[in-house]
DNA sequence: AAAAACCCTGTAGCCGCTACAAGGTCAAAC
DNA sequence: GTTTGACCTTGTAGCGGCTACAGGGTTTTT
């Protein structure tokens, strides 16, 4: 199989697959006479893995950390499991941090009536003011923490 | 004014301060004899907006054009306000998208019982399952949509 | 007068790709 | 047999929003 069938069944770009064998992700495939990369089944199943991961947002290194895990068979599960819940934590920040913005947005956009001028809009007025360090929609109790 | 005092004021990094002013967020200042960037309050206003408008995650492109819109003060507020709600409903897919991810981590991690080996662990066998194509306690019903 | 703290420009790195340039190879159509 | 087109190769640069470093000059403090 060569780069392109592989890049086709895992859906993804063929220059990511060679991006992901510059990062250590993917095994260097054999080569053809002409230099072309030969890939195996198995790499389109690592190259699965690292999709699958990258689904779940996992950045390229916790998932080149999970491949050694999971090349010594005696590692004790709780590491992988730690690694799943340490990355967990971090989607249920941002995740969190992203809500806090929608509200703050949500009260901003509120500050607006339909048809009238910027210089009577409550939208930029807000924004200035905060440029002052003084309440605002966005950011009501701020200054309280 | 000069730049590490303003830096300081605005709670951002120096070189972050003359990156806005490449990317035209920030008014180029008079310079001093020997070339010292030399700011007023107005420049301080402008980079607490735009700090502002960072802590609200917006892009500096977006908050280039609000700079732009609130220039002219004859501009519909329309404007501003679609482009804050634009803003918003990123956010709100973002927050949705982590929010999957949250279900699903928690579903990979609740493979693991503790003590065991990676051999006999849910999680790597789950990940590895969808190299498959195969239903995962990542994705249960993902095939069906 | 020396040391420390500040300033300047220019450049490169982070992440996970994506795109482009400038070439080599291979299969099929004419 | 050659020409078209799809494929492959390497190397390099760009995205966003900074951050850091190198290698200098200036100002302030000691």
């Amino acid at each position: 199989m060569r780069i392109g069938e592989l890049a086709r069944q895992a859906g993804v770009d063929v220059q990511t697959v060679r991006y992901y064998e510059r990062e250590g992700l993917l095994d260097a495939p054999a080569r053809t006479a002409s230099g072309y990369r030969a890939y195996g089944p198995r790499h389109l199943e690592r190259l699965n893995f690292v999709r699958h991961c990258r689904s779940l947002d996992m950045p390229l290194a916790e998932i080149r950390r999970l491949i050694e895990l999971s090349r010594d068979t005696r590692v004790s599960c709780d590491q992988v499991n730690t690694l799943v819940r340490t990355h967990l934590e971090r989607v249920q920040a941002k995740r969190k941090a992203l809500q806090a913005l929608e509200g703050q947005l949500e009260a901003l956009s509120a500050q607006c009536e339909s048809g009238h001028r910027v210089a009577d809009c409550g939208i930029l007025e807000e924004l200035i003011h905060a440029a002052h360090g003084e309440a605002c929609a966005c950011h009501p109790a701020a200054s309280e923490a």
